[in-house]
DNA sequence: AATGAATGAGGCTTCATTCAT
DNA sequence: GATGAATGAAGCCTCATTCAT
């Protein structure tokens, strides 16, 4: 998994400050109602009232509820994204780097259970929010897959492994009984079924995870930015 | 995994076939509505409708949407155990039984498409049978563990392994593009993140499918058989 | 212009009755709204309103409001074609159809305010009424023309003539100041333009209109009825 | 029908040039809403939209979509009649005028037919632009009277008639299908209404039509003109 | 049991209008 | 004057649910 930086270079207008703003408040409303419930109960008013904003104002940012949904996906992973950036940008061993998401990811869950609830609920239809995140994975599949650490047939397969799994840990670990270490006991298996030894894929699996506090270089990370969207793009438009 | 039955044994009156047929014309109908989109989209009237039945009948056999999708994935549940009981009662090995459950699940979405979407669609909400699922799974993860197969540390964290992956293996096949031996691939790799070596792994997940076609016997499949709902209760009662 | 018969020759089943029954109480709402305000601020809450009837009821008759107001034309024109259809049948002479069929639309809407100014108010948009009105008064102009009484080049020029016309003098009718003799006058002018003398004109437009009260035998009236619609049609099928 | 010119004699400020620059601009964007659409889908978010301004913009100029069509509609009046004031200042034959005036109404609706379907549209519900255009026709109803030509029985039924068919003919010639001298056999009809003889209909309504290039001179179109709203008003004050 | 018309709560969406910039 | 974000009232529409037949 790489860094991703949300924030533009250049500085905004005061209108696409204001913008920027709502949607924000709009953005987090929406991932503390799918972190309370099914992504299905979120309606559009209800989701201007838990923002503060009026019936109206929604349809100046977002089309439907799917879109609402889409955004809030995106806006999901890059949190994500953006926290393990700095860590993230130091390792260049795929097998590593594939332990690390992995931990990070559920343990990110389980220090921001609203962001866990969320991902979790929403993770079965937010298509965009999946790619992202199967795009992280995919390119440290391939890393560790040409490093000679990974042994699996296929990549799509392997892919859906990985992603599932740290969903279901996600899940899990938000709703269910407290699970000692189970970041940990969840990379190392699925170290395993890509083809890690044993006492590798524990070894991996516990290593200390580096500091999130340091400065990013995103040339290090290794994978392409995703676009981000102009802020003042309308919905309707 | 084990069989399971879901035809009572005594014979039911005229009134109860009455019934079981209706129920069962909307039970099918949930899952073709179900296979077709989002489970957030099953609306009631919906259902009628693809049912051939009216408006108010539903009301006779479900008190809410929920109840129609719960009772309809126990149904998707049933009637993947229904098809696998024989083949599986033969088998005392957990890795096989795993390997095997998992190719036929994977292998049932591909010759019925229309269970897998539905399965795949509502996986994520289903409660009763992710639970059914996740019964059958445990057995196995135990009966692998005693038998010394399987290594992993936490059974909760194998199991969200094995049905995140194998639900995800049917959602990619029934949405994505071709992969062949998808569900040889897919068990392969969750024999060896459960602890079973590169070449077994492979062994265990290529051996030949045995027939659906020979006679069931309950009291070998090793899991005890879900209390079936009564057909006749109705549902506002 | 000739007669038709908007009720059914079968006897309807119960349902059917009532389904009817909502279907008139909708129409007749419809018609005392359109006949109080302009057509576009019909709505359909207001419609529901304004028929006691719940919100939702509406769209078990009408998809949209311009379903509303289509059916509220064809009845409107029905509603005027079932009053004279008895008094027309009597007639073979077009020049003197012709003039009839005005005097007694403009008397309809000075005897009926309600009907006269909805007709007035939607004639602008409702296709449907304006066809059916139209093809009465195609049929007289060709009869007439075939009698020799009219001269006109163009029978759309003609029917433009006549259809605007009465459809001015009954929105003027009902919404201006009293003019003496208003469809006569309004008659003999438009016979006048159709090439009927000025004489006989006058005596055309001012011939003593026969009862309405005698039997009407459709099979006079010259003009081919228009297919009812089913009733028991839903609206959303 | 009499010649009318809408741009005052005295030169206008920087600003009033603006003003009114801004306003031609919604005028216009309005007329092309009315021509592609009925009357009450014309929002005044879509007017703002179409004439390439802001949304609040509009409330500078008009207070309602009410105030919107009526001046949209003394638009398009005032665009006709600028246009036929020159050849019509030359007529003094009451009969001749109204079978000039009708054919430049049709005509001008056949060479743009923008401007004939926005008229068709909303001659239904603007009242200013009814009555400009029923002031020129009530002049030219009186001269032919008082000249002999015209031997109608009451003005505000001819008038009816007269309005009303040259509309129709304007609708239906920018809806239907093409009708050879549709603007001619409009003109003969009613001049046959109005109490012209055959064959001197036929020969008004067929005189060539005088060019329209050349100089006006409003004191001899007879009609008092209409006096103009001041440019610089502003809606909301 | 089955039917389907009626209901009305609640979500969706538009849009006239205001107002701070 | 122009802008456009925000507002909230009002209309549109769906749908779970009831109930008389």
């Amino acid at each position: 998994m790489a860094g991703r930086k949300s924030e533009p270079a250049v500085a905004l207008s005061r209108g696409h400050k204001k913008r920027s703003r709502t949607r924000t408040q709009l953005l987090d409303a929406a991932t503390r109602m799918y972190s309370r419930g099914d992504s299905s109960e979120v309606s559009l008013a209800g989701l201007a009232e838990e923002a503060n904003l009026a019936n109206g104002t929604v349809y100046n940012y977002f089309r439907s509820r799917e879109e609402v949904m889409e955004a809030t996906g995106v806006d999901l992973a890059d949190r994500f994204s953006d926290k393990v950036a700095a860590a993230y940008a130091k390792l260049d061993n795929g097998a590593q780097r594939v332990a690390i998401g992995m931990r990070w990811f559920v343990r990110h869950g389980q220090e921001d259970p609203v962001w866990g609830r969320a991902v979790a609920r929403i993770s079965g239809t937010a298509k965009a929010m999946k790619s992202i995140l199967a795009n992280y994975i995919r390119t440290d599949l391939r890393l560790g897959r040409k490093q000679g650490h990974f042994t699996f047939d296929d990549e799509d397969v392997a892919l859906d492994l990985c992603l599932a799994t740290v969903l279901a840990a996600v899940r899990t670990s938000t709703e269910g009984p407290f699970i000692s270490d189970h970041p940990e006991k969840c990379a190392e298996m699925v170290l395993r079924a890509l083809g890690v030894g044993p006492s590798q894929s524990k070894r991996f699996a516990h290593m200390p995870l580096p500091s999130l506090n340091e400065p990013v270089d995103d040339a290090k990370t290794g994978i392409a930015k995703r676009k981000q969207a102009p802020l003042a793009q309308k919905a309707r438009t």
